[in-house]
DNA sequence: TTATTACTTTAGAATAGTTATAATCTAAGC
DNA sequence: GCTTAGATTATAACTATTCTAAAGTAATAA
């Protein structure tokens, strides 16, 4: 409860509102130790779950996109199917879980730095991320 | 058109039935000297261009499902928005050029060996590809 | 405190990519 | 040619996401 304290002070720093619902998904989504990662189909399940009053999913997807927009959350490509949410926002890399369609940490420490020996004239790099598919064996 | 004899002979040994539609769309896939990459309109798109009779996008949909099935397509996770596809299979990664929307090949060969120092028990690699995303400097 | 205003939440409509349905058509084999 | 399993098609359905516009709330000026 202390820790809504650093929310709200965290959200007017980013020159957001603190509303009790961005407050709830704070929480939700930095309160805990671990970092992880989230479609908006779980974090509407989570929110329903820890929360008597609930959020509307428009809520959900405003709240996402501000915090992405913030730089507190990273978008994951996966598949085509829906969007993946990262609260780990640092670079690193990740193992996706074709069976239980889950995502799993590879820090950057796991992973022999991607050296790409190839330009694209006028272009920068933005980000640089590997994605290893796995399945049962 | 010889190469159309091609066509229907990969498709036959495929198990496929060697229609109008899947030679057409073979054509516009593997009659190139270049692979390229695309989505389902950028394909529904060249059909529309390069042919008299349309096709149906239901067919489009089926056929690119049937040629992934059969491994001469691939998927690419680029972002939740829609599905690409690639016409070279071969081990590559991409780069993607977020201002235009398109996917540029890198070589197996212009990346150093991505070197993964975790394993997850049980569970084996399927495959491991890199996306560099790049914008305008 | 109260009033004003800009921002936020919300239900529900709209949109877009994709998949399912079921009627019609056609390639393959007899 | 006849039969049949497989293919095509228009269209409906589905799902993730975005849009809309009305009602609610936080910030702040009076
Ligand atoms: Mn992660
Ligand atoms: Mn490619
Ligand atoms: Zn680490
Ligand atoms: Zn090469």
């Amino acid at each position: 409860m202390s820790n809504n304290l650093n929310f709200v002070a965290k959200l007017r720093n980013s020159g957001l509102r603190p509303t009790k619902q961005r407050i709830k998904i704070c929480e939700i989504l930095f309160g805990g130790k671990e970092t992880f990662h989230f479609s908006i189909n779980d974090l509407s399940k989570i929110v329903a779950q820890k929360t008597n009053e609930k959020i509307s999913l428009a809520t959900i997807y405003n709240t996402v996109h501000a915090f992405l927009g913030k730089g507190y959350l990273k978008q994951i490509a996966v598949n085509s199917e829906q969007s993946y949410y990262d609260t780990n926002v640092s670079d690193h890399h990740h193992f996706y879980d074709e069976d239980k369609s889950q995502l799993i940490d590879i820090h950057d420490c796991e992973v022999e730095p991607v050296k790409i020996n190839k330009k694209i004239p006028g272009k920068k790099i933005k980000s640089i991320e590997v994605l290893v598919k796995v399945q049962n064996n």
